[in-house]
Order: C-alpha cells, then structure tokens, then sequence
DNA sequence: CATGAATGAGGCTTCATTCAT
DNA sequence: GATGAATGAAGCCTCATTCAT
C-alpha cells in the first residue's frame, strides 16, 4: 500500500476530545483495540483500560464519554479507513467491473496491517468489528445516534459502493442490501471459519469466502 | 397453523432447571422477553426481571445461572421453533424446490406469533433475535460454549437447509455459507427498514426482503 | 412522659424497606442522625455511614434509594412524632386557649429527649431540622415530591395547630401562614441563639423564645 | 427607582478577586445565577458554570475558592441591596412608623427587576436567596464564618431595621427576633405559594403576605 | 425447594483542584 | 494573568451471588 502522509478524519459529534490530538489520545486507541480482544467489550471497562495504560480513568473520560462512544469511534474509524482503501483501489481504473470487484475483494479477503497509521492494529479492531460491531447500533438508542450521524462512515461504504453496483448494472432493485448482506456475510464467515466451522464451508481454500461472495454479486447482477 | 399438542423440547445443559417445568419457570421466560425488548440486553438484570415477576432474585437462579444462559435458552428455543416450522412446511411436498421456497419463506418473512406457544410471544422474541443474538455467540467463551452444544439448534437449522439446497443442486460448493448469509443478512434487513432505512431497499415493497432472497438463492445455486 | 406501647408509623413511599423492620434498619435511622451532626447533610454519604456502623454501603442502599430519601423519612419522623406529642399535651383539656399554647410551647421550647423511641436521639434529630430541614423541601424537585405525599406529616402539624387556631378565634384568615411562621421562626431562633447571637435577643433569657411566640400568636389573633 | 450611579460594594473577604472587577467577573455572577436557579445548588458545580460562560473551570477559581464562597457573595450582595433599597425608602421620611412600614415592605413584597445593577438579575436572585440561603449559613463551620464577617451585610439588615422598631417602641424587648422572624416567614410564604399552597394562605390576594406581617407587627409592638 | 435478606466488589462518573504553559 | 490539560479521590449506585431460614 501507497505511504501516504494522511490521517483518517472522524467526525467530531464521535469523541469528546479527539484521540488524535495527543499521545494520552492514540494510546487510548492502541491498548482499547488490544484489551477488547482480549476481554470483550462486555467486560472491557475505563479503569481496566486507565490500568493497562497507567492513566488515571477520569484521563480516559476526557476523551470518551463512556465506553459505548469509544467503540462507535473505533467502527468509524475502521470503516472510513475502509472508504480510503477502496478509494485507492479504484482509481485510475476505468471498468466498471473491474472496480467493483477490487472493492468487494476489500471488504471479503482477510484485513492486513496498514502501516500508514501507526498507532491502530487493523487486523485486530477488524476481529472488533466482526464481534462486537453489531452491538454499537444494536443499541437501544439506535434512532436517536443515527439522527446524531454515528453511522455516517459505515452509509458512506454502502453508498460508494452501491453506486458500483449500479455501474455496473443500472437497473439493479436492490444494491444497498445486497452490499450489505456481503460484508455482514463476509466478516460473520470469517468468524465462524475460526470458532464456528461447522457453520462455513471453508475448510480447503483460504480465499473460499471472497470467492463465494464475487460469485454471488456477479451472478446476481448480472 | 395446525394446532398440535407439541412442546419445543431444549438441551438439558441450557438451564439449571427447566423452566417449562413450573409457572415461575414459563413467566421467566415470557417476562424476560418482554424486559430484554424494553430495555435491551445490557442493561437487562435479574434483579430487573425478580421485580417485573414479583419473585425474589434467587428464585430465577434456580433456572438460570446468569442472564447470558437465559439468553442462550431463548436463542435456541427460537431455532428449535424455527426447525419445527420448516419441518412443518416441507411435510408431504415432493419438489426439492418447494421445500427450499417453504423454508426460504418461514427464514426471510417477518414472524407471526404462533399461538401453539403460549408463553412465548415469538414477535418480541425475534426482536431479540435480531438485536441481541450475535451477543449470545460473539462471547469471548466462544469455543467452549461450542463444544458444551450450545448452539446446536442454529446448526441443526443450518444443516437441515443446506441438506435442501443440497437436493436441488448437489453440486453446489458452499451450501452452509449461503444459509448463514441468507438467514442473518435478512434478520439485518428487518432491523435496517425499521432503523437504519438508508442502509437498505425496502421502501416500496414488504416482500422485498424475502423476494431478494429468494432470488439470491436460486440464481446463485441453479 | 407517659410511656406507651406505640410506634411512629412513616408512609411506606419513603423508605424502600422499613427502617424500623430490622436491627440493621434502626442503626442505620441512629446512626445517620449521629453522622449527620457530626459533618453536615452536605458532606454526609452512605459510605461513610456504611462504615460507622460496619455493615456494606449496599445494604443501607436496601433502606433508602439515597440520601435525600434518608432526610425526608427522618424530618417525617420528627413532624410524625410532633403530631404524637402535641396529640397528647392537649388529650382531656376543655379550654381552646390552653391546647393551643401547650401545642406552642411543643413547637418552640427546647427539645427534650423522649424515652418511648429508643433508637432516635430527638434532641440531635431537631438539630437536623434546624439545620437541614429546609433542604428537603427546597429541592429542585419539591412539586413532584409533593405530590408523591413526602412532606404530609410536616402538613399535618401545619393543619392541627390551625385548627386550634381557627377554635380559638375562627375568624383568623391567616392560621397557616402564622403557624409555620412560629415553628420555622422559633427554629432559627434556636438556631441564632447559638451561633448567631446577634441576630436574636435571648442573652437573658432560655424562656425567651417561646415567650415571645406565644406573645405574637395572641396578640395577632385576639 | 431612580437611576444612581452606584455599585453594591462587597467585603473583600468574601471573594478571591472581585468579580465587579472584569467582564469575566461579571459573568460569573450573572450565569451562575441562571444555573444555580436552573439545576439547584447541590448540583450546580465550576464545571458546570465554566461551560455555561465559555470559559476554563480554573478561571472561575480566580474569583472565588469555591461554590460556597459564591453562595456567600451572592446573599451578601443581596441583602446589601436590600439595605440600599431600604435607606432608599426612608431618606427624608419623619414618621417612624412610615420609615418601619415602608421598609417592612420591602422585606416582603415580591422583588422587582432594578436595572441600575445590570448584570444582576435580582428576581432569579431573590429565588436562590429563598431556596438556597439557608444553606449559606447552616453549614458546620457557621461560627468560623461568622467571625470572618461572612453574614455582615444580613446582621446590616436586621440591625438598620431593628432600630425602626425601636424608635417606634423604644421599650420593645424582641427587635431581632421579630424582624429576621418577619423576613425569612415572609421568604417561606413566597416560596410556599407557589410549591406547597397548603402550607399558607394567600389564595386571594396576592398581598396578602405583605399585609400578614404588617399586621403582624404592628401589633405586637404597639 | 423456595425465599428474602444481605453483601463485597466494582462499574460509571463527577468533583475539586493543581500544574505547566 | 489566563488558560487548558490532567488527575486522585470520592460519590453514587448496581451487580451478581451467597447464605440462613
């Protein structure tokens, strides 16, 4: 991947301070990825966190006003980082097909380290997204943070590339579930390949769940 | 639906003690679907639900041992419901492309209550479902929790839909792959038209979800 | 004081459980009042009183929902119990004249300690209403405290006295506004006369106070 | 009221630097009355009112140390306007008895909005003086305070109009008590009228507080 | 077997204040 | 002198669970 000299912009309604603005901020980032791996978000608290970073809880809350934000944070980021890789998977290419295919590639194949951004492990907030995502707005507050545009990044994935879709077939009824029932499809797969396999048929071939998925769009729409 | 004189029958190792065994047990059940519906599984306690049911906490200990238990029971309480519908619609029907049509129908169509199962409004509890069932498996005990079968009765439902599409095509390569995504893609597309519309497509027509579905699956498996 | 076999009974929205049903719910009432003098209302806090008497913060949170709570079940008490007395200075006694200035001299002379409540220091838990009384009703939330009946007994005494007013002149047009007058007034002249000496005239005097009470209430309604 | 040119001037004890003194200073006084009326005292933190003014917490402490010595400023500032407004009312006046009535009124009439203190507003003012004052000084460390001359401007009142008692009876033995009786009765009835109606009488007549306590005293000391 | 009381631990959050710039 | 960032301590409350009856 291209080393760009960029940052990933979050919308300012997702954090109280923003984490980018100091050490205190990224390390927040850093170490909340690893403990949520480690423990869950159920269990994940601001001390525990405040602990692992020897930083008092109330640091912590200067940035995020409780744990819920930071998760909503983490999945912006993720899926805006998400745009910026199709972004560049794109451009400069003129088929359609060819484009929409690099950008499902993006969102089915495994995630892999992103050196541009030093400070967030990719390949372990996407574990994040696959397990805990749901629950930031599965909430019971889900209409109330949609109106206040926690969610904009993950539309703006949905948007770009249901715009790809009809590229490639204008008279599609139904891209925007389509694409999302591929990447809530892929990233369950890849779940359920590590702890559920009985639920997946992966078993011989490592990129059996992008196949799947390149088949089911372009037999789909086409 | 024909009413039968039938019980949904759960693994012993859900429960400490059944709770379709006494009237506490069955007011667990109802109250809790309807406690977890308000105020959402987080925030759901035992203590919260005691109170709703007019029992003392520890009484509902005797049939569950933690709420994360009692939400595994509803879970696969609703799959074996599922299976025994599917069952149901696929009796005495000889085409392998009805029976997967049927049961296509029972897994995309939103639910209707079912009065065979007086206790259990079905309605609230495929909210739940919706909402707070990847929480049930998305549990960092994960693979234990595997192997202790807890969640067999999504895997018989799984199975037993992949065995139909099987029959119609018996060549075809990801049969498990395509049911999850078919069965939790179309649990998301419910809970997007009624939350997060712009992330779907589903403002013209009630039947889109299951007809998208249903073309899904038969493009991609003839 | 006669001593009677009898209890102060408190309405039952202000507790959670009856302080008066347990051990730990009669320290919790002594205790409280000791504390309460000791630091202030202010600075008082379930924790430190959960300490003072060794049992966990969560039980003391078994009685009351929090500390608000707590003062508005004691000044209840206090008023319950000065219905009691002012009930029992003026059982048997013909003249209208004499009830109401026995009830005066209740509302307005030194508390004494009254054996019949064995758990309750009177003279510490006056000391409170002179002190802290004012804060629970001069809560942001007064009209709907009202209305939930937390302040009755404080109305009741208000409602009495009044009406030994209205026996003693009935056409009076002002017995409530002169009655809580009196009681507050003599409150803070206790009050003033401790800490305050300027803002009062009692150097000569412990009588002073009650005298010049019952002045102004029969000069004003003869 | 005629428009002077004139500051109410408050003892320097009673802050850290005078907020008379800045646009900052000034600003304090005025939101801090808005929030303490909005949330009540208890809740009302620098906090808070730093966030309300646009300005850092730490600025608020250049002022004053902390909520209580506001509180403190505040009455003060009160009542020296009440003395003001009293020396006002009985300039040039010969009649004891008119000089006594006329400040009698204005202890218990409603208070009206003077704008010659333009960042004050005294009926917001007025309201904290009658719900929160009490708390200015019932707190444990009253007589420390007290020798500080916390309570100065207050005993100002009470002295100046204790003297119109007794020039109009110069054998009068109660003065004090009668007057701070009258002011903090009539505070209450106000604050009654509009939360606790059962507490006072003053359904018809709108007056009718003023005219109780006119009477009231004119009564017991003729 | 069912109950109700009791509790220790910890979650979440705010406070009042200090410090470095 | 004003600011803004940082923080330790504590407040308030709930949780999940155990125990004695």
């Amino acid at each position: 991947m291209i080393d760009l000299n960029i940052n990933i912009t979050i919308n300012s309604v997702l954090y109280t301070k923003d984490p980018d603005s100091s050490d205190l901020g990224r390390n927040i980032i850093t170490y909340s990825i690893e403990l949520i791996n480690e423990i869950g978000f159920e269990k994940f608290t601001f001390k525990k966190l405040s602990q692992k970073i020897n930083s008092p809880e109330s640091s912590v809350y200067r940035y995020f006003n409780n744990k819920h934000m930071l998760l909503i944070y983490l999945t912006s980021w993720y899926w805006s980082w998400t745009v910026y890789k199709i972004a560049l998977a794109t451009l400069n290419i003129k088929s359609s097909e060819e484009k929409l295919k690099n950008a499902i590639d993006i969102l089915t194949k495994p995630i892999l380290i992103d050196n541009s951004f030093s400070y967030v492990n990719e390949v372990l907030l996407n574990k994040i997204i696959i397990t805990e995502s749901v629950k930031a707005y599965h909430s019971i507050d889900v209409d109330i943070e949609n109106k206040k545009g926690y969610f904009e990044s993950y539309k703006d994935v949905i948007n770009r590339v249901s715009t790809l879709i009809l590229e490639v077939n204008p008279t599609f009824e139904y891209p925007h579930m389509l694409i999302t029932t591929v990447i809530e499809g892929a990233q369950q797969q890849h779940y359920y390949s590590e702890h559920l396999p009985s639920l997946t048929d992966t078993k011989k071939n490592k990129d059996s769940i992008s196949n799947f998925y390149n088949k089911l769009i372009f037999k789909l729409i086409s």
